[in-house]
DNA sequence: CGGGAATGCTTGAACTCTCAATAGAATTGG
DNA sequence: CCAATTCTATTGAGAGTTCAAGCATTCCCG
């Protein structure tokens, strides 16, 4: 019954945990549980959509929408897996994909031979151009329309901490 | 060039999206950017660190812990899917691999025979209670470790604002 | 009752993602 | 200058996910 525990303060918990067990704090608790949430409805939500106007799925979008935004509409491959915080092998085979659909194009990188620029093609361009409005309305129904203007200034310090603690230094903690 | 643009103000941009347009407001791109960001990097972490202790996704975590907590360990798939947030088709899916592992067991339901249960299995349980503590050190790590009190508040409030925002009723907005 | 609609769950195909292995090109250091 | 190492990117296999059917069973209601 009682899981075996690594942790200090073992509890004779009457039964085991609804999501990682009971040993976070109430408010911890609380606060896991919708983020964790969150974190499966939220890209799923984006993703449904993309998928429904657009055919791409938000992943997919992104990369497109990295590129256009890039000098010359092109990025090395391995740039364009930093930008969209995705390991090199998923995202060749993602440009696999683009690019058979002829939204993206591969090149050989000039002054390194074992580069590979990933560029974005006029239909590509389109097909982004046509998906961004839908995808626009969807951030604002799903989250901004929900927001006041503290509250995404909350979302924004947050989502930056959160996101130093997993990429940064694993080190700094606030005082405590 | 200029994307149609399905809202109020059309701007003259220079050039497309960095992802979803420069169609929200500074502060809204400020938060939107680093919670794309989060969406994407926290989920993967916590499967990383799972699949490598556990040999398990967090998704496949998240299944065997809700069993854990149901009475008699065991759920109907309608529930299980709702509890987990997955489509029936998926948590079939999962269930089915995870039965394949000994950690799940099927059997129909007595009361209504479209019905099915799943019921964790003791080698199951074992598992779960042996990859808990390696998961809430993540958890710790990952984010609680990185926040103050007041903003493990803040988190619990946001989240669950959005998530209602997302589930519930599409219509609530902020004071706006 | 009885027939149509809704519910619960499964399945197969197509696609995407992860992981490990691979290969060519650049860099480094003796 | 060569060998070892590192860097960049791809590939294939296997696991997981989505989507659209598809079957039973149960519900609804005339």
């Amino acid at each position: 019954m009682t899981p075996a525990v690594s942790r200090p303060r073992p509890r004779k918990a009457k039964q085991a945990a609804l999501d990682s067990p009971h040993w976070l704090s109430e408010p911890e608790m609380a606060a896991w549980l919708p983020l964790v949430r969150l974190l499966s409805v939220l890209p799923n939500a984006l993703d449904t959509q993309l998928r429904n106007e657009a055919g791409i799925s938000h992943v997919y979008y992104q990369i497109l929408a990295i590129l256009s935004a890039a000098p010359a509409r092109q990025l090395r491959m391995s740039e364009l897996a930093r930008a969209s915080g995705t390991s090199t092998s998923r995202l060749s085979h993602a440009v696999t994909s683009l690019e058979s659909r002829g939204w993206v194009r591969r090149t050989p990188s000039a002054d390194d031979r074992r580069g590979q620029l990933a560029e974005l093609t006029p239909a590509g361009q389109q097909t982004l151009t046509e998906a961004a409005p839908g995808h626009l309305a969807q951030v604002r129904r799903l989250v901004f329309d929900h927001l006041t203007r503290p509250q995404v200034d909350q979302l924004q310090h947050l989502t930056s901490t959160l996101l130093a603690g997993l990429t940064g230094s694993p080190g700094q903690r606030p005082q405590s």
